[in-house]
DNA sequence: TAATTTTCCTAAAACGTTTTCGTAACTTGA
DNA sequence: TCAAGTTACGAAAACGTTTTAGGAAAATTA
């Protein structure tokens, strides 16, 4: 009820019979100030609901203990993509362990008129940032990388800079191999379009193939975008009518791989006896679903995390730390939407 | 490459030979200043790279152009459940577009040790506060909601702070009535745990199936935690079990409905041929899936928009605001996993 | 005892803004 | 011509911290 005006310092000081000074130094635990009168000054800032103004701190120290995130651009998903929304969960979390914030970066602001993302990132301030799931090609984004704040991009790699990335290489390899070891020869492959992610996906697809003396006609590999479960759907149609049609699918993502269930359903096969298919992510509803899918589950809780330890790590001890790119591996959930074809 | 000094007002007054407070009132268009200093001023600033001081002005205004939204606690799903991210993401856009920007409210800090939600908002002076998808019941909710700061809570009514809920009653409502129209009178409900939704769904379920002449058996009614497709399923197995087994199931939302989805075919029944299912939520996934869900589709944009203009509002103009719920409708999607048993 | 060191505290400046109040110069009206 | 009003600007205080540079008192050493 009582709307009583903020206690301050200077308050706690008065309370105390003490200088301002000591106050601040109390509160921070600093070697020159005596045990007796830390002990007071604590109590006492406990006892008149203190907390710090965090302006007036920030101001002073030019420190925030904030992080921005970019996160999303129109044309994307955004908070609704599980993958990512996942990764920024974790990533979150492990922020504030350490006592840091989360601000999502953003350009739209009336006041000031236009505000470029670096702008914005300047403005508020953060300590550093985090970038995932926009597009990377954007010269604003390239903007806010290249400022001097330190950065930590999820998924995408920019020179000199760190990076936590998914090991997609090692992923397609152990689906693809895991699906030959199955018994599949005649295998499709429908990927997302360009991205860093697709390249290194279908380098490694093509690579594992060969290594395995596997033969790729090029009418089993289909373009089509992340999450698309439309075109995901147009594309399986296109596969199940081929007369030499593959036995088994691969989809960029789980949420195209529905699309993918959706077309085969409409052509009465059934899923894996008819045909096999494997997703990629391992999303909380394609690990529920029945039949569960075969796809390769990201470790999105360690993609958070590293990312997180990465940009605190170079944000406060900026000198020592280099920038890196982590890789993390994901691994294969078997599932059991590819079906054994020898024995 | 040249880490120059961040130019202040100073700087500019400097530049312009006019005092630091002219340089202030003319970037904030005051009318005691003249055309021509402004223009001058301005063009300084412009071509110098300025951009406020973020924590000076948070600190002399006391106004941080910040929001807090707290949006989980553990036992939640947080940022990956599909409705409350896509009401997020509205909401995001909205206040953006108004200048403020979006920090997750938490309580981890290692620093000040532990912090309260709202101690964290004070910290961290938000302007105001949203919250979603959290338990409302918790203690520490309430304290935050009872603060001082300005709040609005979605999908939960606190008493006398404003809201903005979905239309729990007339969804029900439209969703039951379309499934009696369609010809079902044997119709079982999975609902969810205790909460303010649940229980006006609840109400607004046995309400219609009065109105229309239905008649519930006790174990046509079921109750499972939101979004767990393991339980749905379960539930779902006791309900076919049944000798007298419904022919049209509700869910608590879509996904737990994919959890029906799963006990349903285990069972060899063909949806909606054996057996109608309908969803709640309207998530991607399932307007995506085929057969499509008959489901409420929950008008996230109006939710997450109605939010945000509510809590500007109540920031902006604090006296003239009153506290106030808003009921935001969904639809109803036809789908295709109801079948018709009349015509 | 005197010199030195250590312990504990303070005054004051600074961070970058906003805002109040004052005032000089110019304009207006009678 | 003079009083009153208007316009355009500046000085200075204030917001709540941190930090530097001292310095008085107490403890230690010689």
């Amino acid at each position: 009820m009582s709307a009583r005006k903020r206690v301050s310092l200077k308050d706690i000081a008065a309370a105390c019979k003490v200088s301002v000074a000591t106050v601040s130094k109390a509160l921070n635990d600093q070697a020159d100030i005596g045990q007796e009168t830390k002990d007071l000054v604590r109590e006492t800032a406990e006892a008149m609901g203190y907390f710090p103004n965090f302006a007036a701190k920030a101001l002073k120290t030019n420190r925030t203990y904030n992080i921005g995130l970019l996160f999303m651009d129109d044309s994307q998903s955004g908070l609704t993509h599980n993958y990512f929304a996942r990764v920024i969960e974790s990533f979150k979390k492990k922020i504030e362990e350490k006592g840091y914030d989360l601000t999502f970066i953003s350009n739209n602001r009336s006041s000031q008129g236009y505000m470029s993302y670096l702008a914005h990132a300047r403005y508020r301030n953060f300590d550093g940032v985090a970038i995932a799931c926009v597009d990377f090609y954007k010269p604003e984004v390239e903007e806010l990388v290249r400022g001097n704040i330190p950065v930590v991009t999820i998924d995408h790699v920019f020179n000199d800079r760190s990076a936590i990335i998914s090991d997609n290489v090692m992923g397609i390899k152990d689906l693809l191999t895991y699906i030959y070891e199955m018994g599949h020869r005649k295998i499709a492959y429908i990927h997302g379009s360009d991205s860093a992610v697709t390249q290194s996906r279908i380098k490694s697809f093509y690579k594992t193939a060969m290594d395995l003396g596997l033969e790729i006609p090029d009418e089993y590999v289909l373009e089509v975008e992340y999450r698309d479960t439309v075109g995901a759907q147009r594309a399986t149609e296109k596969l199940l009518e081929l007369s030499d049609r593959p036995t088994c699918i691969l989809y960029p993502d789980d949420f195209a791989t529905f699309g993918g269930i959706n077309a085969i359903k409409q052509k009465g096969l059934r899923i894996p006896d008819d045909i096999s298919i494997a997703g990629y992510d391992g999303i909380d509803i394609a690990m529920k679903y029945s039949p569960q899918f075969t796809t390769i589950v990201q470790d999105t809780d360690l993609l958070g995390r590293k990312a997180a330890e990465k940009l605190i790590d170079s944000i406060e001890n900026p000198r020592t730390t280099l920038s890196e790119q982590v890789i993390v591996p994901g691994h294969l959930n078997e599932g059991e939407t590819v079906k054994r074809l020898i024995s």
